[in-house]
Parts: structure tokens; C-alpha cells; sequence
DNA sequence: ATTAATCTTGACAAAATTACTCGGACATAT
DNA sequence: ATATGTCCGAGTAATTTTGTCAAGATTAAT
């Protein structure tokens, strides 16, 4: 029931990018000096989040990237669904996911605790949204000094 | 976000052992052939469940399983915690587990997100008992056919 | 036009974790 | 004594995770 370095990173990499955008593009190398990720390893984050229409791109020199949408508009959801795949404990109760789909879904009763886990998780992350952690940062910072943390 | 084969397997077992008990101790063979689990892989499972006294067990011939507590007063969490340790997103918020505890706690803000998922999953396998499984299993069944599920 | 900066993609690989199997020791009812 | 079970630790194949790396595409700046 843990989270990856995929949707952990992403996360910060996309709060980054939320955190100190000002309409220029921002580049990975700044994201990942920032958060302590490797470049490297970013690209390969930042990939299937442009793919999924999270950021957009900016190619060439001065390029980076950008979020693709407000940051209230984006939700932790959107983030790790998009890193990790659908969020469920077990893959027979991934709704978008037919090729796991469990064919005794009506006699199991193991199922239904699942779906319970499914749900509750799912709602705690798609009711927070990048502004939220904006917020969330900058009432911490009034009081506490920033340091980076790897999660 | 997966639970791993412990965690399910012990759960199903743990269901069986439940559902058919009668005062007479389940043999490992009798639950691993019912829910479709080598006895092998039952033993490494049963074998912490036991330390953490949620079965005992019953040694020599005609030995084998029972619950250590009424049905009602085992929970999903109880059998999860045990066997797949804390039920967390990330190491840095599991609160029994210091050796991993964030040393920035004050100032992270993906940490809020972590909590809050760690507690809503936490909130819904608590919840739920032994007792709940079966009374949900007898309602299944009185509809549907038993299907054994790899679940 | 050239150069440098930056994204883009896919291949590769080390490390860690998972999901078991196996052999033998121990305990007890018969 | 023997059959039937639990108990325990070691070992291992497969999978997943967590990256690195190289080569190419695209564009801004000069």
C-alpha cells in the first residue's frame, strides 16, 4: 500500500511547478536542483504528465514547461493516477482497467472492502488540488523554515 | 497503492478460518484448498498472525487453526497491519515505525496529503470485522453461487 | 546558418521486493 | 511408533522499482 518514487516525485515535481510558475517555462534542471530529483529521472516523469494534459511543453532553448491548467484546476488525483495507474488495492476493482476485472465481482466478499479502500482513497486525493498545497505551503512557511524533504 | 498476496491471502484465510469454525481446529490444508492457497505459503502467513494473536494453534495431529477472538472483534486492519506492517502511502507518516519518521514533519506539505490518506484507509479497515465479512458472505450467498476468486 | 539549450524517446541495468518452495524439526492424537 | 499436523529458516525465480544513459528533435538566441 505504498506510493512509488513515480507518484512521489511527480508530486513534487508538479507542486514545484505550480509553487514557481510565473509564466515563463520552468526546466526540469530547475525542478530537480529544487526538489532533489535527477534530471533524468524527471523526464520521465514529466512525459506521461504531458501526455495526460497536466503540462505542456515548451521545446528549444529557454523551453521548459508549464502547468497545463490552473493549479486549482489540477488534483493530486489527476498526478498520481497519471504515475501509478488507477489507485485501488487490488487491480479486480480498477473501474478503468477491463482486463483485470474480477468475473466473480457479485460473490466476493473481499471485494467490497476493497471498493471501500478504493473509494475513500480516491476521495481524500481528488478533493486536493495543487492551489490547495500552495496554500497549505505558504501558512507553513509563515511559521517554520523550508527544508527540503524527499517525500 | 497494491496490497501484496500477504495481505489478501491472510485476509481470505483469516475469513475462512472464521467462517468455518466450529470449536474444532482448520487445518492449514483445509483452508489452502478452499480459498485455493499452497499450505506452504499459508504457513509463512498464519505464522505472524499467531504472534500477533489474532489465531492459536493447535499442535500434532488433528491439530490446526482457530481464532484467538470472537469474529466480531478481529478487524481487516488487525490482519493487514500484521501482515504487510503499517498501512501507510509513505514510511515518513507511519506512526509506530521510527526509524523512517520525517525529520522536516513541520514543514512538508505533500506530508498533510499523506496523513490524510494514511487516516481515511485506516478509518475503513478499522471498521470492518470478521464478523461483517461473514454477515455480508451470508447475504451474497443467499443470491448468488459460491465462486472460489483469487482475491 | 550555427550553436546551445532543452525537451523526447527508448533501451538498459542494478537493486529491491514479492511470491513463493523446500527441508527438516517439533508436538500430539491415535 | 506412526501419522498428522504445526513451526522455522533458508533459498530462489520472477517481477517491480528506480533509476542511468545515449541519441535525436526542436527551437531561441547569436
Amino acid at each position: 500500500m505504498k506510493l512509488t518514487t513515480k507518484g512521489r516525485y511527480g508530486l513534487k515535481a508538479m507542486f514545484d511547478l505550480a509553487l514557481n510558475s510565473n509564466g515563463e517555462p520552468i526546466k526540469l534542471n530547475a525542478i530537480g536542483e529544487r526538489q532533489g530529483i535527477s534530471v533524468n529521472y524527471l523526464e520521465q516523469l514529466i512525459s506521461p504528465l504531458r501526455k495526460a494534459g497536466l503540462v505542456k511543453s515548451v521545446r528549444g532553448a529557454q523551453g521548459g514547461y508549464i502547468l497545463a491548467k490552473p493549479a486549482s484546476e489540477i488534483t493530486v488525483r489527476d498526478i498520481l493516477v497519471t504515475l501509478e495507474g488507477p489507485i485501488v488495492p487490488v487491480d479486480c476493482v480498477s473501474e478503468d482497467d477491463d482486463e483485470n476485472l474480477c468475473t466473480h465481482s457479485d460473490c466476493c466478499v473481499s471485494r467490497i472492502i476493497y471498493e471501500k479502500i478504493r473509494d475513500s482513497i480516491n476521495e481524500v486525493v481528488a478533493s486536493i488540488t495543487l492551489q490547495d498545497m500552495i496554500d497549505d505551503h505558504k501558512q507553513i512557511n509563515a511559521t517554520n523554515i523550508q527544508v527540503n524533504c524527499k517525500n
